[in-house]
DNA sequence: ATCCAGGATCTCC
DNA sequence: GGAGATCATGGA
């Protein structure tokens, strides 16, 4: 990997399992428009990039300093990590697997903030990406701040505390405003420590989390994965129930708890990123739909 | 019109 | 501890 500084950009070469569109339409996250050909405007971080991918030539990020580059996209975007091993692991002995990952090899794993993720993945519930996508930027244009360009930022948990339930189910958050409206208070108060989670271990991260009332398991495992580092957190929605059902139980229905031991004793640490890759094939091809 | 969406909760047994 | 109904909202 290497990068350069030319003009307000970051320009990335000798890069490899990288793929911009993939990696933000794989529906790991939900604050990003498409401009054009390979080319995304993303808001994170109390920022907006532009990020325009030429190949596996050439990427570039704008406006961007190499010191925000190196201090916040880099892990933003994952782009640390190897995932030609990850890969070469998970498709062992498993052409299953392999297909699903030469479907979309250029998925990162984002690590996203925790916070902004998890009343995300709780908007999430019993709903459609581009009616997540909607609410979000509705919460986000209704409370957050003006970041310019027509986009702005998520506003924090003391805010939206502040914010009564009938005014954020204008936002059209539907039936989980109220479940909104707990986790900001449970942050917000300190209950819970956002920032501390990701230091704790895996399984009692995960009981913090479904102490909020409207976190389940699935709402729980995204936001491990996608924002607090947990690699080997299996999320499990429809399509990966499916997906998991029709490729390795011979698509009989099995219960959750099966489907968790099976992916964790065979992609173990690996598990959030097997999950990643299938779900996202699974979705795409429509695969166990009836 | 009826069904369903990157689910979770409540109720009832 | 599992099955079934219910929850807002909008698109197919």
């Amino acid at each position: 990997m290497r990068y350069v500084q030319e003009d307000d950009k970051v320009v990335l070469t000798d890069f490899s399992d990288f793929d911009i569109t993939e990696t933000l339409e794989c529906g790991q996250c939900f604050r990003f428009d498409k401009t054009d050909e390979d080319e995304f405007v993303v808001i994170a971080v109390n920022k907006v990039i532009y990020i325009k991918q030429y190949g596996m030539e050439r990427v570039e990020f704008y406006p961007c300093t190499v010191s925000e580059f190196e201090n916040i996209w880099i892990k933003y975007f994952d782009l640390d990590r190897d995932y030609i091993k990850i890969k070469e692991i998970l498709s062992e002995d498993d052409s299953i697997m392999k297909e699903a990952i030469e479907f979309a090899s250029g998925i990162r794993i984002l690590n996203q903030e925790p916070y902004e993720c998890l009343i995300s993945f709780i908007i999430s519930q019993n709903n459609r990406i581009p009616m997540i996508k909607k609410v979000i930027e509705n919460i986000s244009r209704e409370y957050g701040n003006d970041l310019r360009g027509g986009y702005y930022s998520f506003p924090a948990a003391e805010v939206l505390n502040r914010v009564s339930e009938e005014e954020l189910m204008k936002c059209k958050t539907g039936f989980r405003a109220k479940y909104i409206k707990d986790a900001v208070e449970k942050l917000s108060s300190g209950e819970i420590l956002i920032e501390n989670l990701k230091d704790m271990e895996t399984d009692e991260l995960r009981r913090e989390l479904l102490n909020i009332h409207g976190v389940g398991p699935k709402v729980a495992d995204c936001t491990m994965l996608f924002s607090m580092g947990k690699g080997e957190v299996f999320p499990i929605d429809v399509w990966v129930r499916r997906v998991m059902q029709y490729f390795y139980f011979n698509d009989e229905e099995v219960s959750m708890k099966k489907i968790h031991t099976f992916a964790d004793e065979k992609w173990g640490e690996y598990a959030g990123f097997a999950q990643q890759y299938l779900f996202h094939y699974a979705r795409i091809k429509q695969i166990g739909k009836k």
